[in-house]
DNA sequence: CTTCTCTTCGTACACTGTACGTACTTATTG
DNA sequence: CAATAAGTACGTACAGTGTACGAAGAGAAG
């Protein structure tokens, strides 16, 4: 799994490609692609074959064309997936208008990141800092500022609020995607890698040097199914992230009060 | 930025290197390093040069060796990481006897994990999944159980919580590690970066369709040094994290008693 | 037509991790 | 002591990556 950075081009050239406007090409060879044919290409190649089948050279398999011609559409690998993600988050509904309060909307929000960058997991790999200001980022975010505006929080403690839940949700993602990827990659999965070193573990970390820990751990893997309780983890964090905010917020109305 | 994934070797193998268990050679030439010499170079260099730097090539070419010579110190680079993430995880002191109870125990060995991890950003090359388990993480984890042990939660909301901070912190330390990363490799600084495309973003996400994102962004860029403020968005999640921990943790001592 | 501007894409480069096979070195064994 | 076996050491090579560069060709503008 690799993090891109961008940066490196022209930024006029970068914004437009994000939000799509592009003067449509005056001389020379008709272009046999657009670039939103290419993003389209992608998308359903990093969906279908996975992170570690994601390359320009496959892209360009995928869309019958030679390699180095995504380059006249797209001008570097990052930037690509900075479209692609942009694009994609367009599939999801903004929660701003979402049933519920402050808390409930908030709620659904996190719910929908986390299912949805679990869908598309190359989203984790452009470098959150920076991330790509196209439309429905853009959207997104005004959504998402949208939930916890009013509520008596400044500017900063609302942006603040929202990266934490983003940053919890992207953390959360995170676990499962490497997961998987390390399931993939390896072709053992979770049971038979914890099988195959628990006897050597057992000499290594013992009761008696190490009682809470191998008390925590043989607990939690009774429950057969770690994959399956994935959710109610997730949840788990969740609720006392919001928690937390719903803390702040309240002591924020008191004081005004 | 590469997350290396591991479980492809011998368990054995992986664990003797963890654990510094290691038969001495009985026969041929004396190997001219150790494990350990190859992990502190590798350690250096890492912090060295940072992430970009960081191949078993300059790994090897720093101890004065040819590539493949490493191959018989270590199985691979992801085995590699892995030692060098458990021993450098040794420098850190343990939290669960730090002063104060549970909740400034847990900030205490919070800001431990943030600052040691900015320190060595290539501790997030390794998946979180599956860690490493050497004598050091196997310390910390039966340490940071301490921490939570009999405040009335069940062992699996015990391996919850842990794990709720720990992604708290890891997520936050990403970022900063990120920012650096995109500013070394790219050679432009936030400032530059932002200044380059706000007067086409202006065009773009314009007051009347974004009001709130907008007005917040304007409010977060008004403060100058976002890096300054860093350790402030650190510690403003961290207490929201930890409150809503604490307001778990009292229900559950509300609901026994 | 000529000229200019664009698309297209073959070749090549620098880099990665590491599989494989060979040569060498030494402790143990006969 | 000589033979053997078990190691280490490492050169070469491969498959893969992103992409710089430049040449070739296509179509519109003058």
């Amino acid at each position: 799994m690799v993090t891109e950075f961008t940066g490196g081009g022209d930024p006029r050239r970068s914004l437009e490609l994000l939000w799509g406007v592009r003067d449509a090409a005056r001389r020379g060879p008709k272009p046999r692609l657009t670039t939103e044919d290419v993003v389209r290409g992608a998308i359903a190649l990093a969906d279908a074959e996975g992170l570690q089948a994601f390359s320009m050279r496959k892209v360009a398999e995928a869309l019958g064309v030679s390699p180095m011609a995504l380059y006249t559409y797209v001008p570097s690998k990052a930037e690509l997936i900075e479209v692609m993600i942009d694009r994609a988050w367009g599939e999801v509904p903004l929660a701003d208008q979402a049933p519920g309060d402050w808390r409930a909307r908030l709620e659904t929000k996190a719910r929908q990141d986390w299912e949805h960058m679990q869908r598309h997991p190359w989203m984790l790999q452009i470098a959150a800092h920076r991330p790509p200001l196209g439309p429905n980022i853009a959207r997104r975010y005004e959504s998402a500022f949208r939930i916890v505006d009013h509520l008596g929080l400044t500017d900063v403690e609302m942006e603040n609020v929202i990266a934490l839940v983003d940053n919890y949700v992207r953390g959360a993602v995170r676990v499962v995607v490497e997961a998987s990827e390390v399931e993939a990659r390896s072709g053992i999965d979770d049971r038979e890698w914890w099988m195959s070193r628990s006897p050597v573990l057992a000499e290594l970390i013992t009761p008696d040097q190490f009682p809470t820990a191998t008390r925590v751990g043989d607990s939690c893997r009774d429950f057969h199914e770690v994959e399956a309780k994935r959710p109610q983890n997730f949840e788990f964090g969740l609720q006392r992230v919001l928690d937390g905010v719903a803390a702040f917020v309240a002591a924020r109305h008191d004081a005004k009060v």
